[in-house]
Order: C-alpha cells, then sequence, then structure tokens
RNA sequence: GUCUCCAUCGUCUAGCGGUUAGGACACAACCCUUUCACGGUUGAAACACGGGUUCGAUUCCCGUUGGAGAUGCCA
C-alpha cells in the first residue's frame, strides 16, 4: 500500500508552499487508494507554537485534504532516541565533544579556504567515553558517491566529502530532524516522501541513515519551491502567502487547489481540474523540475471560474457565511429570496466571495450607498424628469426592462439616457450589475429614495 | 566561496529529433451589451548564449551566463 505523508513545523501558518506540497501527498495517496497521514514536527520546542498547529489543521481541513492518521513527533522522542544509542551502539554513530566555539572556528577556517564546512571530524573514531557534554553524530562514508533516485529529479550524486558528519543527538539529548523524520517514516512505512527540494541534501543523509538501520529506502520525489513575485524562496514571514490568509480573501478551497495543481504540475492543456479529475490524473512524473513563481493574478482568475459555476444557493451560503465571519449586520430571508437570484450576475462581476459579499451588502445592505463616482454625468432636464416621476413596476425582471423601455419610448428617450444615472443613483458606482437586476431586488422604498438623493446631488 | 539543481511568451505551462512552437493568466483591439463583467473573434508576446552530435535540434551532450536551494546541535 502507498503512504504519504505531510509533516510540517508548527513554527508558522501554513504557506502555499506547504500546502502544494500536502496537497500532491493527498492526491498521490488518493490517486493509488493510499494513505496519507499528518505528522506535526514539532520537536523545536522554542519555535513551535500549538497556535501553529491550529493553524496548519485548519488550513489543511479547509483544502479538504483529509488525513488517514495524525501524529505528533515529540510523543516519538524516546524511539529516536533509541535508534540514536543503537547507531552509537553498532558504530555507525560517535560521541562528539567539539565544543560550540571550537565549531564555529572550524567554520570560519572553512570559509577562509572556500570549502564546504566539514567539521574536522576528531571524535569520529574514539570509542572511549569522555568527560564532558557530547553530541551524536553520524558517520557520513568516507571517499564515496552518493546517489538518491529521485522521481521528479532524476539521478542526483555528490560526493560524500562534501556532507558533514550530522548531528542526530543534541548535547541536550534531544534528537535532530534529520533522524527523527527518518524514524518516523520508518516505523510509519512511508513508501513516498514528497516534499520540497529545500530537502534533498538532507536526503543523501538520512538514506545513510536508513541503510545502517537496513531499512528499506522510500522512493523520494523532491518537488521544486515555489517563488514569491521576486523569485526568491516563500518564507514564513511573508503573511501574505498564508493558506488562511487566502481563505480570508474569500477564495474559493477548490479554485485555491487547482491553482497549486497547476503550479508545477500539468496534464497537457487542461487548466480547469475537477478534485475527482485530480485524483485520477496527478502523478509524479508530470511534476516539472524547474521552480514556479506564484502568480496571484491567476489564483484570482481560476477563482473567478470558480465562482461562477456556483449555483445561487451555493453563492448565497458562501456570502452568508462571509457575512457571518465578518459580523456583518444579517440580510433579512425576503431579500435574500430575491438577491440569490441576481448573485451570478454580481458574482460574474467579482473575483473573491469577499468582493462579492462587499458587493451584496453595498447595494442591498441598510445603508445608502456612498457617491464615490468619478464622472458626474450631465443630466438636462427631460430626463430629470422623467427619473423623477418614474417608479419601477412590481415584476420579473424581463416585466421591468419592457416597461421601462416602453415608458422611455413614450418620452422619446432610450435607455442610454438614463442608464448611468439610474446605475449611479442606486450602486454609487460606474459599474454594477445589470440595472434590472437592481431595480428587481430593490423595495420601491430604496429606489425612489437613492434616485432622490442622487438627483439632489446633481442638480 | 563550495556543492547540487534548474532554464520555452511578463507569469504558469504543453512539447519528449522534423510543429506555422500549442494552451491558460495578464495585456491590446473588435463584436455582444444599459455600463462593467461574462462570452466570442483576433492580435502582440518565448525556445538565455556559445559550441558540438545529427541529414535535421526547443528537444541529446559540453561549456558560459543567469536563477534557486543546501551548506544549523531549525525543520
Amino acid at each position: 500500500m502507498i503512504i504519504t505523508r505531510f509533516s510540517p513545523a508548527p513554527t508558522g501558518d501554513l504557506h502555499i508552499g506547504g500546502a502544494r506540497t500536502a496537497l500532491f501527498n493527498w492526491l498521490f495517496a488518493r490517486h493509488h487508494n493510499g494513505e496519507f497521514h499528518l505528522r506535526i514536527e514539532n520537536t523545536d520546542l522554542q519555535r513551535s507554537k500549538d497556535e501553529f498547529t491550529n493553524s496548519i489543521i485548519e488550513s489543511l481541513k479547509w483544502m479538504e485534504l483529509n488525513w488517514n492518521h495524525i501524529s505528533y513527533q515529540n510523543e516519538n522522542l524516546n524511539e529516536h532516541v533509541k535508534i540514536a544509542n543503537m547507531l552509537l551502539a553498532s558504530g555507525y554513530a560517535y560521541r562528539c565533544y567539539t565544543s560550540e566555539e571550537d565549531l564555529e572556528k572550524q567554520r570560519e577556517q572553512s570559509k577562509k579556504l572556500g570549502k564546504v564546512f566539514i567539521h574536522d571530524r576528531k571524535w569520529r573514531n574514539v570509542k572511549e567515553v569522555q568527560e564532558g557534554p557530547y553530541a551524536v553524530r553520524f558517520k557520513m562514508p568516507l571517499n564515496q558517491t552518493l546517489t538518491i533516485n529521485d522521481v521528479v529529479q532524476g539521478k542526483v550524486s555528490i560526493q560524500s566529502d562534501q556532507l558533514d558528519d550530522f548531528v542526530i543527538l543534541r548535547r541536550n539529548g534531544s534528537p535532530t530532524y534529520l533522524l527523527s523524520a527518518v524514524v518516523d517514516d520508518m516505523n510509519a512505512k512511508v513508501t513516498h516522501v514528497i516534499r520540497g527540494n529545500d530537502h534533498l541534501t538532507n536526503t543523501f543523509k538520512q538514506q545513510e541513515i536508513l541503510k545502517a538501520l537496513n531499512s528499506n529506502l522510500p522512493i523520494y520525489a523532491h518537488i521544486p519551491l515555489i517563488h514569491n513575485c521576486e523569485g526568491a524562496k516563500l518564507s514564513k514571514r511573508h503573511g501574505a502567502l498564508s493558506v488562511l490568509e487566502y481563505k480570508k480573501q474569500g477564495i474559493l478551497p477548490m479554485a485555491f487547489c487547482n491553482y497549486l495543481l497547476r503550479l508545477g504540475w500539468s496534464h497537457g492543456n487542461d487548466e480547469i481540474i475537477s478534485r475527482e479529475q485530480a485524483i485520477k490524473w496527478f502523478n509524479l512524473e508530470n511534476i516539472g523540475k524547474a521552480s514556479a513563481r506564484f502568480d496571484e493574478e491567476k489564483l484570482y482568475s481560476t477563482n473567478s471560474i470558480y465562482m461562477r459555476s456556483l449555483t445561487e444557493t451555493e453563492l448565497r451560503d458562501e456570502v452568508f457565511t462571509f457575512a457571518k465571519n465578518m459580523k456583518y449586520n444579517l440580510i433579512n430571508d425576503e431579500t435574500w429570496s430575491k438577491i440569490s437570484s441576481i448573485l451570478p450576475s454580481i458574482a460574474a462581476r467579482t473575483k473573491t466571495i469577499k468582493e462579492l459579499s462587499n458587493d451584496v451588502y453595498d447595494f442591498f445592505g441598510s445603508e445608502l450607498p456612498k457617491y464615490n463616482y468619478d464622472v458626474v454625468k450631465p443630466i438636462n432636464t427631460k430626463v430629470k424628469n422623467f427619473l423623477m416621476k418614474y417608479v419601477p413596476i412590481k415584476g420579473s425582471k424581463e416585466e421591468i426592462e419592457l416597461n421601462l423601455r416602453n415608458k422611455l419610448m413614450n418620452e422619446s428617450l432610450s435607455l442610454k439616457d438614463v442608464a448611468l444615472h439610474i446605475r449611479l443613483a442606486l450602486t454609487g458606482r460606474k459599474v454594477s450589475p445589470g440595472l434590472f437586476d437592481m431595480m428587481f431586488v430593490l423595495s420601491e422604498y430604496e429606489y425612489t429614495s437613492r434616485i432622490k438623493a442622487w438627483l439632489k446631488k446633481v442638480s
């Protein structure tokens, strides 16, 4: 059985890079009818925070990436230490007594010489236990070519002298990520490790641990990183790229996932890919090797496509939820029953649920729109007189339109003469949903009071 | 610095030795229309550079350049 895992460190909100890694892991597991595990890597006591664990979980739930199993890495610490001691006993690891100051000196030395930093391995062959604090280091092979067979990156090799004898147990006795992740993966029988390309170098090290443990190697797939618009690695410091931030902005989760999926993975020319299709089509082979830049514009565009595919009821529910979260005064059921039918028309003009909701509230909320127009179309007396006495009939949008057109014709006016004025009066904007949509929803009082206010304004 | 990886329109990408180099976003024009948007039509826009291999390279190989990642007793 295929088992994948997503293993975020709860040191910040889930950002789009992590979200995509999670999505790929989930999709791959689903595609193969396997399991997707979530492992919270909370071993960095200083930086790990429960609030981040919660926000990561909230993000994944929002994206509807459910897991078969969840674990918290700090619960397995004893197991990791046990393995470290085993490696120590079997001679694959050793106690290193080098002080931090010493290490720092050596690091500077390497820098001067223009080499990778490899500490002096002074204690590598000392078996006797010494006085003083020590860290446990893993013995990397010497003078070998190390190779990873990566599904995405292909065959990647490195000379073992480029890699340090890395710490698996800190001076304080706690295991490091390099060890913990491997042990947990091994015990969870993870078959495919799909993670960011920034872990590639770690893989050479982790592979050696696995070999020392006589364990099977998982299949590795290192996916290219997503870069920000400047082309650099995404950092948790960029709050705007947090998943929850997009949720807040009114991005639909499936649109979000669709966008993320297409960032680095493709299926011919397909752009809009449903969850179902994604599960059916997803594979590791079609993941590109080059890193991609995050393009917010395209995310919004994808979102607007998803929004337009929603039904009236679904749109209403989205707006309702948004308004509730934003603590807007809720619109009454009677008005809603009218708004619903024109929701798709408003949705077609907006990119996010947030924009949609705000439009709905601007147009149909209890307050009059603010007249922030840039252009005041000059109004002539004839038009003004018409608007002063005209009141839309009660009826369907079509009936309202027909009626208005007829009345205009009687006065030798055209729709063009009055359209912009009505629009500005009703919405306070040059851009708005269809006139008759607006007239259909607004009550006679709302209509006339807005018209009156407008006419006062332009007179 | 050293190591590793990457390189097709501005962006995301298709392409897997022979194509008028395709699609999407964004952009421009036109059509539709009560405006905008949607939709439709069209347009502008790319194989980083230099060597090979080959009858033929965007595609394979090697350099150069550019970019990214790693280089933690973080994960």
